[in-house]
DNA sequence: CTGCAAATTGTCAACCATTATCATCCACAC
DNA sequence: GTGTGGATGATAATGGTTGACAATTTGCAG
């Protein structure tokens, strides 16, 4: 799997080690294909050896290499979703019954590139959260 | 004062109060002219008796009416900013210094429009933050 | 203007996601 | 295999936010 090759890559780099536990969550966390917490992951973890404390603390380290992004919902908890092999997208929301949509459009992301440098910025990321109402709770 | 009719009017029509203590979290949000959260507006409201409880209770009538905006910022805390008389914006935020640049893109701002519709949802609201580094930590 | 019912507020305790602490454990270099 | 410093687990602590409830105030009817 190409996503274990870039963590350990990412620990080694800093001198961080490879344990067991990262594994173990690193692997609970692309067998999940949705958005996520913390204690859903830990959920997802029982049985196999995992405190929750390291849970909460390797999610930074999953984010920082770049794997997992914190997908924003403006929610209580932080959401997470991995993005290893998913292009860059963006979410569309329904107010009424919280069905979420994945989007790409690649149009959008250049533009976005595009006012980003024109500020002086160099472009890192983008979250694009859209709220409206679905087609199912129009009616 | 505009946005006091229309918090008045948004109080009358679900049969809430218009109070005093209403009325001076009115005051200080649009007394604020950056992002804050509700520790921040409790601090600006002392020596004016309102509790911090109040403080969290009114926040969401005022988002529910439309003259505030939670901010998303992915930090800690939930953030907030008064939104009445500003056109819709988004943020440049610096991953360096933390520095927040407001834009507004009206072409950006179709385009979400569009994509959005596009996918069966009526248009409401979008959040978009995007992270970069600033030209003066660039160096 | 007065009185009343219901909404609102303040105080303070409770909640709950997340973080810190610290003793124990383990990865990794030698 | 050993030593050492990072990593982990258990648990307490933290801090933003919310709940409970008695006291207070608003809006309205009379």
């Amino acid at each position: 799997m190409e996503y274990r090759k870039i963590f350990n890559n990412y620990l080694q780099e800093r001198g961080l080690r490879l344990t067991k536990v990262r594994d173990l969550i690193l692997e609970a966390v692309f067998a999940t294909h949705t958005h996520f917490d913390a204690e859903e992951l830990y959920d997802s973890l029982k049985g196999q050896a995992v405190s929750r404390a390291t849970v909460y603390r390797t999610m930074p380290l999953l984010v920082d290499s770049g794997l997992v992004k914190k997908s924003m919902f403006g929610l209580d908890k932080e959401k997470y979703e991995h993005i290893y092999g998913h292009p860059n997208h963006f979410h569309i929301i329904c107010i009424k019954c919280g069905r979420v949509i994945e989007q790409i459009d690649k149009k959008l992301e250049t533009a976005i590139i595009e006012i980003t440098e024109r500020n002086g910025f160099e472009y890192e990321d983008y979250h694009l959260k859209i709220s409206g109402i679905c087609s199912l709770c129009k009616e």
